[in-house]
DNA sequence: TCATAAGCGGACCCCGGGTCCGTATTCTAG
DNA sequence: CTAGAATACGGACCCGGGGTCCGCTTATGA
């Protein structure tokens, strides 16, 4: 396949356009009252060239989001346990919305975003098929349980990132506390089937 | 309290661009390719009415929710079982949950739009906070459940307007299908407590 | 009927996303 | 090293949508 390597200044200005609008999104209050033009100017490019390097605004979101984001992909993928891929359901479960919480937790503003990027929703992120898949398949694996596509859409609109922010921002829960509420969720969820005594 | 009351042609104007609005909402394939001067137009109405009538976007399609709303509001405050009030926790949280999936799949572009409305999320929509409470009321008094306020927006994250629209026109899951998926779900999570045998 | 306040409408402003094209830079072949 | 093509740059520009403003119209009630 012809995939021809970019040009080194190219390459430099993606880079730097990336790494300001990371600081002004973790910076600024609310994700929309950062725009392209702010980031161009931050980046010291011009605004053309940042929609040519990333097409439009949630191409360049969804850039920054899937950099923060490839390290949990990775642990998930190839990582050791609860998280990595030898882990029983029972157990990986509850660790992957954990560490998703944890996530949005940390990037509070690229999350929010990128789900509330117009009417799209996060639905038709790229990830979010992939999680819910995954998702899909443990609990798929545990018996008892409800149709688990549904299920696994129920329990990822658990860490939604508008629903993180308004619980750690209005609701000012801590960090902790929060953890241990979606833990408690989770496994009130998949303690559910084996009723039949 | 001076509560004038509005003269009759502002009254008329109002309910015209609540009925454009409807007709535009429900029409339309994506809530934010209907405009507010789209809205005036079809009401036969200059913007300039349509925003002293309602203040902004938001407030207008507020309203129109809060008028679709009001039949659902009014079951569960003074209805009959299984939604009213006598309602025992255990039949009255499910019952609620598919009243609002029900409202959802209904009123689906309507929703959309007010929820996707800005960074805003519907956590700060006038409506969330009374359901939340509400149904956090009632998982209060089942014994055995973890943390009733994150468990509520949990549940409640369930039927949020764009998963409905996700599921319903994304994955032709058909109306009755989702709604015994939501009972299972809901049912798998409220029969969680009855553990120590 | 007339005075006054309430309401009306649509031209207008603002601002943000996205485009365009003349110019500058990098790459590559000779 | 150099010339030419290919690629990238930047910021002026366009467009469309939310929201405002103010001179004119219409209801109201004395």
């Amino acid at each position: 396949m012809p995939e021809r390597k970019p040009r080194k200044d190219a390459a430099r200005n993606r880079a730097a356009v990336l790494a300001a609008a990371d600081t002004l999104f973790t910076d600024c209050a609310s994700p929309d009252d950062v725009t392209m033009a702010d980031i161009a100017a931050a980046a010291g490019v011009g605004k053309g060239t940042l929609f040519r390097a990333f097409g439009d605004r949630v191409g360049l979101i969804g850039a920054l989001y899937a950099a923060r984001l490839e390290p949990v992909e990775e642990a998930v993928e190839t990582g050791p346990p609860p998280l990595g891929p030898a882990t029983p359901p029972l157990q990986r479960v509850p660790a992957l919305l954990d560490a998703l919480l944890c996530f949005k937790l940390d990037n509070r503003h690229l999350a929010l975003a990128l789900e509330g990027t117009g009417s799209g929703s996060p639905y038709q992120a790229a990830h979010y098929e992939r999680w819910h898949a995954l998702l899909r398949d443990m609990l798929e694996q545990l018996p008892g349980l409800p149709d688990s596509g549904f299920a696994a859409h129920a329990l990822l609109a658990a860490v939604r990132a508008d629903l993180v922010e308004h619980l750690a921002g209005e609701e000012r829960v801590p960090r902790e506390a929060m953890r241990s509420q979606l833990a408690d969720y989770t496994a009130a969820f998949l303690r559910a089937p084996r009723d039949p005594e």
